[in-house]
DNA sequence: AGTATATCCTAACGAACGTTAGTTAGTGAC
DNA sequence: GTCACTAACTAACGTTCGTTAGGATATACT
């Protein structure tokens, strides 16, 4: 147990729906620790193996190469980062500022609940070739594209106020992926609690007014 | 050229005092760029000595093993960030709105105009043995106690407003740190801009009051 | 019982890895 | 001319890598 950890997590899950049964899914999940921890390139086959416990050949029953081990893994976060954001948007109301709490909340909500999957769906994904990575980029980009959506309605009825909109969607994204990172469920913090700030930091960068939900023309207050 | 980089980024350079001379300096400007853009572990010696212009034994002329190389990179990375933000926020006034706006200036501006060394700094520092990145750690910290200690000043002087002060450094270090990733120099937005707008954002965490620099409702300065 | 199938194994392949030993070419001093 | 020094080289070391071939074991069906 080193001072020098890749991300704070120490456990490594994957959503039921998402776990292949049987030895598929435990290489699968041990594939998630190792490369979360350590790296795509520092995580051999044979670790891997050892950690799923099962010899080396026995992953090639199972996947056919390291690669698509770690597309399997990439998709599969940005698919569940994908559905947990834009369910809470759809389940929220037609204020963009309801619209931003529940996305932040439920994008800082997947950061502490798969820290892992986050880190390796997002700093390993440019390992990824084009064909072994081409369904990922798509999801990846509806992810954005909902964030910017949502912000330019806001924009667009005088509740939001961001000179350049497009560095809104980075900050917000920029701060909720380092979550993953030092996120560590015995913290001092509970990921509540950080959903719940960090909601209200969005509505801050993003200058959201008070004024009630109504019509409002192009016209901001202050 | 691949879609799918790890950076925006295509050119590393050091800044010249603390680029070595000659051949030293080449090889570690290439690895810069070579950790930079692949990653430590997949990037080899001889990767390195080819985008070097010499062959892989040569290095071992200039670095004792790849690990010190990649030590000396998170040293200088952490080095000139925090030399970066301490000169801002020294260089600025009394006022803690004007410290978090020179500091988050100077931040995406390190980030900005050195987007490898702070990639690779930040990224591959967890590959460091506890005592290549003892020296790394230490300035790791004081940057961020930098920023912690601002924030804490205008809480005590009732000029911020966050409910976990702990997790407006985490946000507003996060989306700085993230700038080094998509940014490059002929990005439709310049440099200065993102360090401007951020600085705003950062202010805009804190809940900073419009109230002039005087003294503060609650609490009295020292 | 015999066969098919699924699952995991042992053993090894060729390639690439970080690193080292020993050598060669170029330079300036005497 | 030769000595010492520097900086680069060629060649190879032992290890580890991703991957594959082929055999063993257990269960399921006929």
């Amino acid at each position: 147990m080193t001072i020098n950890r890749r991300l704070a997590a120490t456990t490594a899950h994957l959503l039921p729906e998402h776990k292949p049964p049987g030895s598929t899914g435990r290489v699968l999940e041990a594939a998630l620790k190792m490369f979360a921890e350590h790296g795509y390139a520092a995580a051999s086959m044979r670790d891997l193996a050892s950690a799923a416990g099962v010899k080396p050949a026995t992953i090639y029953a199972h996947y056919p190469s390291k690669e698509h081990i770690l597309a399997e893994l990439c998709r599969i976060g940005h698919e569940e980062q994908y559905r947990a954001v834009r369910t809470a948007v759809l389940g929220s109301g037609a204020d963009p500022r309801d619209q931003i709490v529940a996305y932040v909340r439920a994008h800082v909500g997947f950061h502490t609940t798969y820290p892992m999957l986050a880190v390796v769906a997002n700093s390993e994904l440019h390992v990824l070739g084009e064909t072994l990575g081409a369904a990922t980029f798509v999801i990846r980009r509806q992810s954005e594209d909902l964030l910017t959506d949502i912000i330019q309605r806001g924009l667009d009825a005088g509740i939001f106020d961001v000179p350049v909109p497009w560095l809104a969607v980075a900050a917000i994204g920029g701060m909720g992926l380092r979550v993953a990172y030092w996120f560590a469920p015995d913290y001092h913090v509970t990921a509540a609690q950080v959903a719940d700030v960090y909601a209200g930091f969005a509505l801050r960068i993003l200058a959201a007014s008070d004024k009630p939900a109504g019509r409002s023309a192009s016209k901001s207050r202050k």
